[in-house]
DNA sequence: AAAATAGTGTCTATGAGACACTATAGT
DNA sequence: ACTATAGTGTCTCATAGACACTATTTT
């Protein structure tokens, strides 16, 4: 490995005297003092489609991890925060504005990827289909399905699967990083109103149920669960029904407060 | 701000035409190229005690922050895991080895600390009561309450209390990063055996109500609680009785399993 | 005996799951 | 009329809170 690591003690300088004043010190302060690692960030785009999870990879085109997928990610820049660098990876390679997104942990593995010491800070981002329809015509984009190999709170790194059901090879620890985002969402459904992110602004209390059993990977309860609903408060009919269905149509519900990022 | 902004794209190098194996690709990345943050680990090391949730603080005697008090921390090393960054804080500046560590939250705004850009993951780990006994000795190191101002889950900053009952003014964001490792724990406690870590081998139920009180930062139901402790499985009685209660004594219980980190 | 806390038994309210039944669209 | 799904009503079971009562130690 061409890191070279500095052996100094994780202190302030101490050949510097104490300087008495905050703009003293800070005058001979040398941040260069100490190697540094990069930082990134990596956000796992997340939504509901065609009854699976799925989630915005890129195909490599250049080593390392070349013809592997990764998730949509860039380098920190200097100037701004965490939030504002996953917004930014969020327009650029997701072409996702104003949707909800959460930083969900930050994997800092010595060798985790080879260019040298790569620190990323993941988020997750929950975006409502069709909003995700420009993925589609960026080159080396793809929108995949999210196949999560076990079950309830257990965790692990997840597979992604494309159009013809093969398993993609996913770059890094991509795979862990996927899998604590799964772990996230399936933590805080039973808890927070997380349907609100991933669905449009009206839709059926069976839409509703439908992205709980995908993000749970298992079914719920259809009873229970419309009493919770709807006894919750969050959600409130629109006095709409649905159309053109082969059968008694549904209500069309939409959420009390519309949350946001 | 000295810091620089290299205003390039976060991208591979754009100059060097595409390597065909990662060996030849990685022989011409230049890690240099953007200019890079730098990362440290924070650890919230807390504990219960005195009917108070504490917490181990430094009082600064430099710049920046100087006489305000700050969460144990230090660079990450070029050479280890942010997992054992934090375990190397938590031996050097609380003196605890092999206890309950857990990554809390990256901070990463462009100012939270002037002598530059500094990223920092913070954690939180949970020591048994006694064995934080060495921090008092350690010149600067003091075990400070932690007040928590808001209820429930709402989250914000928090205040740290000395002996005499006086706030101590926390450095940089560290008053944010305290709220968070609270918020955290208190969402925790509901679903998982946190006691586990913070009392020691037996223990009275009594004690460990009083743990998750002290958290909570509100009573709960005492027939509740036992309920649930004894009918979880997670805890066990020993057969020992306490001793030198001006009352009738309570059993003596243990953890059916022992986690730990 | 009094004080103080440990621990038990029971009643009630709430919410989840199960299930039967009714309602309403398309075909 | 038949099918498929929406939506309602009711029963049961598990769990939390409330409360009364008993148990056992020190002073």
């Amino acid at each position: 490995m061409h890191a070279v690591y500095m052996r100094r003690a994780s202190k302030a300088p101490s050949k510097t005297p104490p300087a008495d004043t905050e703009e003293a010190f800070l005058a001979t302060y040398d941040p260069t003092q100490f190697e540094r690692p990069s930082v990134t960030v990596d956000v796992v785009v997340l939504t509901v489609a065609d009854g699976a999870l799925r989630t915005v990879l890129y195909e490599r085109a250049e080593h390392p991890a070349r013809r592997k997928h990764a998730l949509p990610g860039g380098f920190v820049r200097m100037t701004e925060s965490l939030d504002e660098a996953a917004a930014r990876v969020l327009r650029d390679k997701a072409g996702v504005t104003s949707v909800f997104s959460e930083q969900l942990y930050t994997f800092g593995a010595p060798k985790r990827d080879p260019r040298g010491r790569i620190i990323t800070v993941a988020y997750y981002a929950l975006v409502a289909p069709g909003l995700l329809a420009g993925v589609q015509e960026k080159k080396d984009a793809l929108l995949a399905a999210v196949k999560v190999p076990w079950r309830g709170m257990e965790g692990g790194p997840v597979q992604a699967v494309g159009e013809g059901g093969a398993v993609l090879p996913l770059a890094f620890d991509h795979a862990e990083i996927l899998g604590k985002a799964v772990l996230r969402i399936r933590g805080k459904l039973d808890y927070t109103p997380i349907g609100y992110e991933l669905l449009p602004e009206s839709f059926l209390l069976r839409e509703l149920q439908d992205v709980h059993e995908v993000i749970r990977g298992e079914p719920v309860n259809k009873d229970s669960f419309r009493r919770r609903m709807l006894a919750s408060g969050l959600v409130e009919p629109t006095g709409e029904r649905e159309r053109e269905a082969a059968h008694r149509p549904a209500e069309l519900y939409r959420f009390a407060k519309r949350g946001g990022e």
